[in-house]
DNA sequence: GCCATTCATCGCCATGTCACGATAGCTGAT
DNA sequence: ATCAGCTATCGTGACATGGCGATGAATGGC
């Protein structure tokens, strides 16, 4: 149940500015990917569950399966999740990189 | 030009929970409001000058003035920004509190 | 090869967002 | 009282988003 299928730790520190108009173009894009009930709570199962979680995110949520993809691809497209295919399923995880980007641009306001 | 106009300090912390359905909404409203580049920068705006700012925020963006009215109204719903009659202008300034909350809420994730 | 499962994508519809100009409401000064 | 300046709101049009069911593509098992 909690071994991993996709993350290579990543701990290599991002030295992006966190201001500037490049800056506030990402936060806003990061933001708005953030920016609706489903998709926080996608993240918040997949922080939860330590490994990758597949499909049963359609059964967490009250939603079409695909509603749930349409999100998932929201998130991908953000950089926030990734997804690797795995036999007949995929698997997605968090990308923790980009969301030690995303506190580091909300810290510098 | 750095006379505060608006702001009692508000040291208060916030004890509600970083987790669970109502954060979730909660974090969803943040990221939302925040999620749109003009948006950003007006929040920026309102941390580099140390006083409020009011309709320099027009002059600031390439934005029709009705344009940032409205994103000033979304930051304002969101208690992201407060806004105080001053003679006959008005004065924006960040709510930090709510600011607070939303690093809060990311740093739940 | 064939089928079942899993997920993404497509159309579609309803609703929301973003941008604007025009208009209306307040306020302070004349 | 009137006028000028500042801001909010309204109405509108173009476009994006969110939701769904139906369809398609890829995979593993039979």
């Amino acid at each position: 149940m909690d071994d991993r299928c996709c993350a290579p730790p990543e701990t290599a520190l991002d030295l992006r500015p966190v201001e500037g108009p490049d800056a506030d173009e990402e936060l806003a894009a990061l933001t708005k990917a953030l920016g609706h009930p489903a998709r926080v709570q996608i993240l918040r199962l997949l922080t939860h569950r330590v490994s990758c979680v597949c499909g049963e995110i359609v059964d967490q949520l009250p939603l079409a399966q695909s509603t749930v993809s349409q999100h998932l691809k929201v998130l991908k497209d953000a950089g926030l999740v990734r997804g690797e295919i795995d036999g007949p399923r995929i698997c997605y995880c968090l990308e923790p990189r980009t969301l030690r980007r995303l506190r580091a641009l909300i810290g510098g306001l």
